[in-house]
DNA sequence: TGAAACAATATGAATTTTCATATACTTTAG
DNA sequence: CTAAAGTATATGAAAATTCATATTGTTTCA
């Protein structure tokens, strides 16, 4: 054997590959604060919807499919379940009736300004545990990645 | 009106959010390269399992699992159906037989060979596309949040 | 006008995913 | 040894997700 000797002979690829670290990056980084999201009741993707409509009270579904990172349809049916729960209200758009807006009830909204806080105060720590370079380069970086990718 | 004139009151929160830039991020990278694994009739974690195996033939189904960011039992239903598909073949391990080692097929290597070459042509499309200071920075910086979260 | 073309959302049906737990095997400790 | 505890994988059943397409409303333009 010429070199190593790990497992293979082929190099490590997965441990080294960008699409992996960011997969793996994002999950992990999530994990805890999903924990949190789910120990109050709510899915992951019914907390997206919840902090869009935090920005952008009467999102439009399509919109917060899109920011939320959820299939259209998807969405479509995670906001009925929403709506049953009394998280927010649909309301067809009057200007043009294909278009529902969503809003927050007031008991979305309080269970939304209860977990915002929360998820500042874990992002704050994660960036606290980063090396100094890190800390002050994972957004912009992350956003020049967005960007080139014309997001 | 005191400063901004957004639609709402509050500062935008998600799009300057670490969980939503990693998320939004992890996605929008991956997006084209999922779109032509889909096309060679695979999905995404199926890719995935391909990749680990590629650096680790005969893992483990939790070793599987766990670097493919997949939970186990959905696992061990995608790599039976893997196998049925003959991209790779199941062995209990004989040193400890609750173990499952799991090997690729020829059939298996092959579309992994033709993969992984495409899999590092985008990632090199990709961080060619970034700023110099990203992509300098953007593994080591991942590698360094991964590694503050213990993985 | 009014009929295409377009856009936003909803929905049926098949498939996938999850969660809890069963099963099979191994290790530990008494 | 062997019962108890532990580990790895599998599986049933409920729920979620996807995909294609239906439905409803709007815009365009001949």
């Amino acid at each position: 054997m010429t070199t190593s000797s790990k497992r293979e002979e082929k190099p490590e690829f997965v441990a080294d590959y960008l699409l992996y670290l960011l997969a793996a990056a994002s999950e992990g980084a999530s994990a805890q604060f999903h924990a949190e999201v789910r120990n109050l009741g709510l899915r992951v993707p019914e907390w997206r919807v919840l902090a869009c409509l935090h920005d952008r009270n009467g999102a439009m579904i399509t919109q917060l499919a899109h920011i939320a990172l959820v299939e259209q349809s998807r969405l479509t049916r995670i906001i009925v379940q929403m709506e049953e729960r009394g998280l927010l209200i649909r309301q067809s758009d009057p200007v043009d009736g294909r278009r529902v807006r969503v809003f927050l009830t007031k008991e979305g909204q309080e269970l939304t300004n209860k977990l915002v806080p929360k998820a500042l105060a874990h992002e704050r720590f994660l960036l606290s545990r980063l090396s100094k370079v890190g800390s002050a380069n994972i957004k912009p970086i992350l956003r020049d990645l967005l960007n080139t990718l014309g997001k």
